[in-house]
DNA sequence: GTGCTTGCAAATCGTTTGCAATAGC
DNA sequence: GCTATTGCAAACGATTTGCAAGCAC
């Protein structure tokens, strides 16, 4: 059922599927935790020992140029990966660095620019701060 | 008058002057491209033959810190920095890696979020596509 | 003199590249 | 058999680290 899910994502995509993609896909599917090449990787490694890290490294550039799946920058230290494609914003706590999904406001993801100098196919709205928790823990 | 305007907002932020940040917050002012650290690093070369890399690495994170000056994530490639704090988004055109300053949508910058569960200090809007000429130039 | 700042050199680490092995139609 | 995909190993390059020298109050 997830493996479905995933092959028709790839295949909606127009991604042409294989093992490895199906896996990549599917982990992204299933773990919504905005994962790394590395996290990608270090995981799928246990089901299928011949994964390579350039693979996953490929195959998920692969998919961020097709739209299957987003590459988030908002963290300058490492990027991540989000197989939820749907307009939303993330924020990541400056402490605990964790990523969490935080809704849009009405219409940010669609927001249309002065006099049509660009065009935009990808908006990213990133919060930066801290997080409930780290707000309440004692300053380190 | 730059070389004051500099220093006074280094002071304004509580970052103890020197010649080497003068220098830079300068350049940061004086120049809103969005440059790179390689960028500041060539362009002062020239008038503080000594300054070292490693500085500027220093600085312009300090300055970040210190909320003088924004570290811009939008291009996986390559870490930008504005001295403009000033809420604003930004753009990037996918073909010529052009970053261009976009104003921001009423309110946009200030978006509170459901429920306190986080507190957000910085916002970043980043939006990719096709600058308009890469749109009119014959694709590639 | 003490503490902060600078800068060199080396280390680190995420990412890319080249190319040979493999799989799929 | 031909083409696309995979994966290893090496290369690359941006950033960080350690530490010694320099500067300022």
């Amino acid at each position: 059922m997830t493996d479905r899910s995933a092959l028709d994502t790839l295949l909606g995509y127009g991604i042409h599927p294989s093992v490895q993609r199906i896996a990549i896909m599917d982990y992204l599917l299933t773990h919504r935790t905005h994962p790394t090449v590395d996290e990608v990787y270090v995981a799928l490694n246990k089901e299928i020992p011949t994964l390579s890290k350039t693979t996953v490294y490929n195959t998920l550039r692969l998919f961020a140029e097709h739209g299957a799946a987003l590459m988030l920058t908002i963290d300058e230290k490492k990027i991540c990966f989000d197989g939820v494609v749907k307009p939303h914003a993330h924020f990541m706590c400056r402490r605990c660095g964790r990523l969490k999904d935080v809704e849009l406001p009405e219409g940010a993801g669609t927001l249309q620019l002065d006099g049509a100098d660009f065009m935009v196919e990808e908006t990213h709205v990133y919060y930066k701060g801290l997080c409930r928790s780290c707000q309440e823990q004692p300053q380190a």
